[in-house]
DNA sequence: TTCTTCACG
DNA sequence: ACGTACGTGAAGAAG
């Protein structure tokens, strides 16, 4: 019969181990109230990883009890050098003790006596008792107490993975040694994290040496008169006294005094009913998931924690059953408020196929079905979607938007918008998954679509219509059941406004828009493609001449051997890999002819693969028109970002690229592109928000604001003329004031040295003193607060604003005050395309419009509404929102984008 | 999947 | 002493 087991586990050293895993990201493991979890959540891992699958019979994890140990009083340097226990590790010791409790297992300390003492003592009583013995350490010193019965398992880097430690295994590691020998080779070695000397000059590989041939620091002594004479030996001799000393302190106590037995350690088991609230007291989302899965009720979170979300909710029965022909009336039974949810086969809602939908609420249950064409057919189902009396809650409007608009369907009043409204409370949840959502606002009774469908080539719909109903249901439940708690917390954030009158309309707007689509002429592309695949090969053929043999030109790292390797160059600048052959390290070394031509080719590659070929992928065959999606959800500023394809970066800025724009063109013949943008929106954006009287006077007086920038950081008087060199300067500063300013930044955009790039700073807020006084004060907002604010009170949180490490705090820093002026802007433009969209709509004008580049919009119109647009486009965009300063619209017209500049 | 490069505001 | 300008997406190479 195998032998009863017993697990002992090194809380202390374990506990530090986890710690320091994640110390790099110890400001990211923090609780709702604030507590350190880093430790906490390396230390379950290793409890779920390694107790679970165990079941011992007897468990028990040792804790330090203190600093002051039978071995301070034999060396009262024990440990001298140890730097005090960070108090972010301090504060999660009593947490630890209470999740092994939880777990099922004893602490236990004794005063005066080490984790590794305790662990010697009952490890020895163990094997004695005829116990198999296994402790877990991150210590490796503990090999010492490995035996026939007793096997040591160290952490390796990390804490996840650990070397077991049998005699077998100490004799390979130690070069033959046994475990006992160990405490020798710590005694002459000594130990510098402890703090005990060993023997002077002798340092591992000598220890392992004279112990192979004297086997104890003891028996060395006795045997030291057969030593020769050598400095080793007067060595040994002068440190006689450190080696016994460092000997013992190395020595783990096998009998200490310890007040519980054996019988003491029985192992209970994990308690989950009681794991849950714990859980959540420290936020462990991704525990919780997987009790929730269990089959445990997570719930009334919000009873006891101010400030997080009372969902109640289980993991029991959920009401789902199949929509057929024969129950359809019982959706007009829903009532005034219904929970929606179209699954698509793929993330593209232009072109993925419909698989499933789910309709109904918590009160009447819900419906799910595989048949589309109760959708599409005159059905309850169709009539519900479009009834705007009826309250709509959903997850990614916009995509329900455009995936029902292909069945034919238009979705009127939507209430609430999951997806949307977690983005909003706070930006770096914008996780595109329902489930992964869900779990993240504490609802748990619901599974992510990558546990359910799985992912790449393993992804597939259920077969059985059980297993997919009830993940749509579930989906669908979710949706509805984080309706109230979600809206509760937009208001608490002042953010019910930013949700009700501008993102969840924009949404609406934004599907007219990719709808819409822009036409675009493949012929043109075609063409442009012929005559570049020409450039190209003899571009090509020219490099490889130049280079004196073939290779592969868009290989950074094959050009690396080529330029600074072959040809002998002199390498500018690394990256992680090797060395960069980036355009900024290429344009100073254009004398070379090799590079001249690399740069060319690398610029027609571009145009040629990404938005010739690329574009030329992604035209609809139906319309000759693409249709991008646009992100309302991503980014952390709260511009829009654009997908499938990309039209937010078109060329413009160098001629051979800006005639991409030339293929893309009106869906009339006789209509026309109008462009208008902003001028410096984010400029206005930040004299508004700082109040800086003279930014504003700028902006009042219709001023060049660069050059204005140049004649204050400059000296000169107001109507001296600026040159373009000194307007280029002033005008890389205010850039760099938007994006939160450095004097390293600066100094290597414009080219000038650090010191002189502070000096230009330092004058600039001295200048513009407003903007001092601003930016010094939302960053110490952002500390006090953990967050930063739009004018429409969009929100961004920034929890690295405190962080020890200068890098992650910088970054915030200026995330601090670059977040609330882009995303001010973006604020602005939003309101402006709803605004535009909704007078093009009252007027019956046909122009409409197609795409939203940040600062600008594209429209198309006839050729006959353009003196009407001419004046309204810039009156609706500038009326957007009042500023301080006002707000300058331009517009442009043509055939083409091209044309429209 | 990760890195590098380069297109845009 | 640290080693940085802000926000994005797509393509191709290489692990």
């Amino acid at each position: 019969m195998a032998k009863p087991t017993l697990l002992l586990i090194d809380g202390n050293s374990l506990a530090f181990r986890a710690f320091y895993a994640l110390i790099n990201q110890v400001d990211r493991f923090l609780s709702h109230e604030g507590l350190h979890t880093n430790a906490l959540v390396g230390f379950n891992n290793l409890l779920d990883g390694i107790v679970d699958p165990f079941q011992p019979d007897l468990a028990l994890v040792a804790w330090d009890a203190g600093k002051t140990t039978f071995r301070t009083e034999k060396f009262d340097d024990y440990k001298g050098h140890r730097d005090t226990t960070p108090s972010e590790l301090v504060e999660q010791f009593e947490p630890l003790r209470q999740m092994v409790e939880l777990h099922g297992i004893k602490n236990y300390q004794l005063p005066g006596f080490e984790a590794d003492d305790i662990i010697g003592t009952i490890a020895t009583k163990g094997a004695a008792a005829g116990y198999a013995v296994t402790i877990v350490t991150g210590d490796r010193d503990m090999t010492q107490l490995v035996s026939d019965d007793i096997t040591v398992w160290v952490t390796k880097k990390g804490i996840s993975e650990v070397d077991h430690y049998t005699p077998a295994m100490v004799a390979e590691v130690y070069d033959g040694l046994t475990p006992k020998q160990i405490i020798d080779i710590k005694g002459l070695q000594g130990d510098t994290s402890d703090n005990y000397p060993g023997v002077a000059g002798i340092g591992p590989k000598t220890a392992v040496k004279l112990m192979k041939e004297y086997h104890s620091i003891p028996e060395m002594y006795e045997r030291i008169d057969e030593m020769k004479t050598s400095k080793q030996k007067e060595k040994l001799i002068a440190g006689k006294e450190d080696a016994f000393l460092s000997r013992e302190l190395a020595t783990i106590e096998v009998d200490a005094p310890l007040e519980i037995s054996l019988d003491d350690l029985n192992y209970q088991g994990i308690r989950y009913e009681e794991l849950v609230p714990f859980y959540q007291h420290l936020d462990f989302k991704a525990q919780l998931v997987k009790l929730a899965n269990m089959g445990y009720v997570i719930g009334e979170a919000g009873s006891t924690d101010a400030g997080e979300t009372s969902v109640n909710m289980t993991n029991t029965e959920l009401n789902v059953r199949e929509l057929t022909v024969t129950n359809l009336s019982a959706i007009e039974e829903l009532g005034a408020e219904i929970d929606f949810y179209l699954e698509l086969d793929g993330e593209n809602y232009h072109t993925a196929a419909p698989v499933a939908f789910v309709i109904g609420n918590e009160a009447h249950g819900y419906f799910a079905s595989r048949d589309i064409e109760l959708l599409t057919q005159r059905t309850p189902v169709n009539q519900i979607l479009n009834d705007d009396q009826v309250k709509k809650n959903v997850f990614n409007a916009k995509a329900m938007i455009v995936a029902l608009h292909r069945l034919g369907i238009t979705l009127k009043n939507v209430n609430f918008d999951l997806l949307l409204a977690s983005y909003l409370l706070d930006t770096n949840d914008n996780q595109n998954d329902l489930g992964a959502l869900a779990h993240e606002n504490n609802f748990f009774a619901v599974k992510t679509d990558e546990e359910v469908y799985g992912k790449g080539a393993k992804f597939q719909i259920p077969e059985m219509d059980a297993d997919l109903f009830e993940h749509l249901g579930r989906k669908a439940f979710a949706i509805g059941s984080l309706a109230q708690p979600l809206f509760e917390k937009l208001n608490e954030h002042a953010q019910l406004e930013l949700y009700e009158t501008i993102e969840l309309p924009l949404s609406f707007v934004l599907a007219d828009m990719e709808i819409t689509g822009i036409k675009v002429d493949a012929e043109r592309l075609l063409q442009m493609r012929s005559k570049l695949t020409e450039r190209l090969s003899e571009l090509e053929q020219r490099i490889y001449q130049q280079a004196g043999h073939e290779f592969n030109i868009q290989s950074p790292k094959q050009l690396g051997v080529i330029l600074f390797e072959e040809m002998g160059l002199t390498p500018l600048k690394k990256t992680k890999t090797g060395f960069s052959t980036s355009v900024e390290v290429l344009e100073q070394m254009t004398d070379v002819p090799i590079v001249e031509s690399i740069l060319m080719y690398r610029q027609l590659a571009k145009i040629q693969s990404t938005y010739i070929e690329g574009l030329l992928r992604v035209i609809h065959g139906s319309d000759s028109k693409v249709h991008t999606r646009y992100l309302q959800t991503l980014t952390q500023t709260g511009r829009l970002s654009s997908v499938d394809p990309n039209l937010q970066n078109i060329p413009v800025r160098v001629e051979e690229g800006r005639r991409i724009r030339q293929a893309f063109i009106p869906r009339e013949p006789d209509w026309i592109i109008i462009g208008a943008d902003y001028s410096q929106i984010e400029l206005r954006v930040l004299a508004h928000i700082t109040g800086d009287p003279e930014m504003q006077a700028a902006f009042r007086d219709d001023q060049d604001i660069h050059a204005a920038t140049a004649r204050r950081i400059f000296g000169l008087a107001d109507d001296t003329p600026v040159d373009a060199e000194m307007r280029r300067k002033a005008k890389a500063v205010n850039f760099g004031i938007v994006y939160g300013i450095s004097d390293f930044g600066l100094a290597r955009n414009i080219g000038v040295t650090r010191k002189e790039a502070k000096q230009i700073i330092e004058t600039y807020l001295n200048e513009y003193a407003g903007v001092r006084k601003w930016t010094e004060e939302i960053i110490e907002s952002a500390r006090e607060l953990g967050y930063v604010e739009t004018i429409a009170h969009r929100r961004r949180y920034l929890p690295d604003i405190k962080a020890k490490n200068f890098n992650l705090r910088s970054f915030a820093e200026r995330t601090a005050m670059n977040s609330p002026i882009q995303g001010s802007a973006a604020d602005i433009i939003k309101i402006a395309m709803i605004n535009m969209n909704k007078i093009l709509q009252e007027r019956g004008l046909k122009a409409k419009m197609l795409l939203q580049v940040h600062d600008e919009l594209i429209f198309e119109a006839p050729a006959s509404e353009l003196a009407e647009l001419e004046e309204l486009i810039p009156s609706v965009m500038d009326s957007a929102m009042q500023l301080a300063v006002p707000l300058k619209v331009a517009t442009h017209e043509g055939k083409t984008w091209y044309d429209a500049k």
